[in-house]
DNA sequence: GTCTATATGACGATAGAC
DNA sequence: GTCTATCGTCATATAGAC
């Protein structure tokens, strides 16, 4: 037996999966509840609209965002790895939140981009901080988005020579050439 | 007075603007015929349903990438900072088309999917041969992407240090350092 | 809490007048 | 070639039984 929470967070689940699979046309409420097994009324009893269950994803993004932020500012170093690696991933959590809010944010929901936004500023902070040099931040976070984009292409495609680690790990070794010696200058 | 095959383009350019800036869920018939002051039944007589609309615009966006490709191969020194460039854009046809093509892509068109994958090996091709280094290659290529999702966060926001044209220089800057001196070799 | 049934509107597409 | 009118379907959301 679930709590309530458990159940909310049971929709929420499934909802985030519609939208990263099917996208924001077939995320329907309709769809949604099928794939809860639940009706549609039983739905929204735990969401009152279609509007709550997106903010519900936002709230997740936001907290997941956030430790990740955490993570690479606890440790500098590897925070550009830590980032491209985690970019490449289309299994964890927080890149299929990531894609769903994008593509909420595609629906001109003002509040999806403007987390969207918050999220790579804080991205942008960590691999700054990491790396010393604007450029070089923007580049990382750029392949970051690239790969990501790329992955998303050939979901279905493990074989494709775009997606696979070895890929994030070539951009990585490029990114070390580019990276001087860590100064000790702020 | 126009010809036939303007009023479809004509039509075609309204259901692209609708992609781009209201995405997949707002590009309706209705909303269409509303754009371009038609009826319903008249846009249906120039395209006999939405994916005839969906296949012109597939249509067009192979004639525009070839295009694209054609002009990198003839200039291959300079195809990686055109590339990029090209990339921060948000104006021209081009970028409108790839990002119209990406969003119906995400409601499981596979005939978009592998629209875009074929655009993406013919870019990719033409960085091999320009950069003659696969990991470089593939850098440009993603950051390329890149470039493009943080245009498409921040359209509103001409102000933002993401989106101005001296962030695709300092990225094509990085990029120079790590090219190494043309090689003859093959 | 979860259901069935339904209200209300938007969607894609067709029929038939002009 | 374009229109109005309409059909059948699917969308979100609500009402009310259990």
């Amino acid at each position: 037996m679930l709590t309530e929470q458990g159940k909310r967070a049971n929709i929420l689940t499934a909802y985030l999966n519609i939208l990263v699979h099917q996208g924001t046309r077939a995320a329907t409420l309709e769809a949604l509840s099928s794939a809860c097994k639940l009706s549609k009324a039983g739905v929204l009893h735990h969401f009152p609209n279609m509007l709550a269950l997106r903010q519900g994803i936002f709230t997740e993004l936001e907290a997941q965002a956030a430790a990740e932020v955490e993570q690479m500012m606890a440790d500098l170093p590897s925070a550009a790895e830590y980032y491209l690696v985690s970019s490449l991933s289309r299994d964890n959590l927080l890149e299929r939140l990531i894609d769903a809010v994008y593509r909420l944010a595609q629906t001109e929901d003002q509040e999806a981009l403007e987390l969207l936004r918050s999220c790579r500023d804080g991205w942008y902070g960590a691999l700054l901080l990491a790396t010393k040099n604007e450029a070089l931040a923007k580049l990382v976070l750029f392949a970051g988005d690239g790969l990501n984009h790329n992955a998303l292409l050939d979901l279905e495609k493990p074989s494709n020579p775009f997606v696979v680690p070895e890929t994030a790990q070539q951009v990585l070794e490029l990114i070390h050439q580019l990276q001087p010696s860590p100064s000790p200058a702020a």
